[in-house]
DNA sequence: GCTTTTTTCCAACAAACGTTGGATGGAACG
DNA sequence: CGTTCCATCCAACGTTTGTTGGAAAAAAGC
C-alpha cells in the first residue's frame, strides 16, 4: 500500500542492483529516452512508452511519479554520460600533452559519447527547448557546469599561446559545441565519415581554418 | 453550410488579399509559428493557438482545415523566408565580388532572416525532427534546394582557389550551417554582438581559423 | 509452506484534445 | 429592406491523455 516512492535508488550507491527489477526501471527509461527524441516529449505517451519497455501503463507508477519525472531522469543521464566521458578522458591525458590534442580527444569524446548513449542525448538536445522551465532548471547547473570545463580547455590553450590571443573564447566554443551537437541530426554510421575523422576534421578546421 | 476548404488562397495569386479578413489567417499563422517554436508541435493546441490569434478555437477551420495542415504551413514559410532573402542578397552582388565576400553576405543575410521570421524558421529547427514523415517530405525539396545552393557557392569558391582544394565542402557546409542556425538557441539581441560582428566571425573562423 | 513484500496487470477516472455542425452576427449587394 | 455570402461563436462529439486504486501474481523471507 504505502508507494515507497523508489525502493532502491541512490544510483551511487555500492550495494550494485539488489533488487533484481531495476532491470525494468531501465528498461522504461530507454524506451522513453528513445520516443522523445524521436517525437518530443509531449507527443510521446505513456502508454508508447509502457508498450517499448513490455509492461502496462499504469505500472510505470511504480517506478515514477509522473511524466515528468521520468523526463527529468532521462535529461539529467544524457548530460552526465557526456560530461562525466570527456572530462575523464581528457583527464587522462599525459600533462605535456599539447593543448590541442587535448582540445581534439574532447571533442572526439563527445561525439562518442553522444552517439553511444544516443537515445539521451538526442532526447535532450532535441526537447530542451521544449520542455517546462522547471524541468530546465533542474538540469541547467549541470550544463553550466560542462560549458565552464570547455572554456577552462579554451582559455588554457589561449594562454599557453596554441590560440590567436584575438579569438573570442565563449563564441568559439559555442560555435564548436554547436555544429558538433547538430552533426547528431545528419550523421550516419553506415556513411563513409568515422568519428574520429570527423571529430578530427571539426578542430582542424576550427584551428587552420579552410582558406587556402 | 458548403466549406470552401480555402476562399483566398493560391498565395501567388494578383489580386491581392481582396477578402479583407486574411489578417485573421495571419493572426492564426503567427501565433501558431510562436507557440510551435516554444512548445513543439504536438505540445501546442488549437485552443492555445485561438486564444493569441483571438479567435475561437473552431473558427480555426474555416481557414484550415486540420492542425497538420497549419504545421504545413508555417514551415514553408519559414525556409521561403530565409532561402529567398538568401538567394537574392547573394544575386545582388556584383559579379566581381571576392567568393569569400559572398558566402559572408550568405550568412548574414540567413541570420538576419532567422531573426526576423524567428517565429517562423525556429519553429523550423525546433520541431522538424519532431514531425511526422509525411509533414516533413512536404518540406524537404526546398530544403534541397536550399541546400544546393549554399553547395554551389562553397565550391565555386573552392574553383577559384579561395577555399583550399583539400576542403571537405559538405562538410564544411554542414559545420558553417549547423553552428549558425544553432546560434538561435543563444543569441541574444540585447547583448554585445550584433548579427554582423557575429556572421563576419563566422566567417572569419571558418576561413583563417583560430589557431596562432 | 505460509506470510510478507515487491512487482505487475487491469479497469476505470476526469480532463483535455482535435474536430464538427448549426446557429448567429455583419458586411455586401441589389 | 431583403437576401446572400463571409466570418465568427458556441456547444457538443468521440478519443486519447496522464493518472489512480485495487486486485492478482511473483519473489523473498522465515
Amino acid at each position: 500500500m504505502l508507494k515507497t516512492r523508489n525502493p532502491a535508488r541512490s544510483s551511487s550507491d555500492k550495494s550494485v542492483q539488489i533488487r533484481k527489477s531495476e532491470a525494468t526501471r531501465k528498461r522504461i527509461l530507454d524506451a522513453a529516452a528513445i520516443l522523445f527524441g524521436d517525437q518530443g516529449y509531449t507527443a510521446t505517451t505513456l502508454r508508447q512508452i509502457a508498450k517499448r519497455a513490455r509492461i502496462d501503463a499504469g505500472s510505470i507508477y511504480y517506478y515514477f511519479a509522473s511524466k515528468e519525472e521520468i523526463l527529468d531522469e532521462v535529461m539529467e543521464i544524457g548530460i552526465r554520460a557526456v560530461s562525466e566521458a570527456v572530462e575523464q578522458a581528457v583527464g587522462e591525458l599525459p600533462s605535456q600533452a599539447s593543448h590541442r590534442s587535448r582540445l581534439e580527444v574532447a571533442v572526439k569524446m563527445h561525439m562518442y559519447t553522444l552517439l553511444q548513449y544516443s537515445a539521451y542525448t538526442s532526447a535532450n538536445i532535441a526537447i530542451f527547448a521544449q520542455v517546462s522551465r522547471k524541468a530546465q532548471d533542474r538540469n541547467r547547473l549541470l550544463r553550466k557546469r560542462y560549458a565552464a570545463f570547455w572554456n577552462d580547455i579554451f582559455h588554457a590553450a589561449q594562454e599557453a599561446g596554441e590560440i590567436s590571443a584575438s579569438a573570442d573564447l565563449s563564441l568559439v566554443r559555442l560555435f564548436l559545441l554547436g555544429s558538433v551537437n547538430w552533426s547528431m541530426q545528419w550523421y550516419d554510421p553506415k556513411k563513409k565519415k568515422s568519428i574520429d575523422e570527423l571529430a578530427q576534421y571539426f578542430c582542424t578546421m576550427m584551428f587552420d581554418g579552410i582558406g587556402s
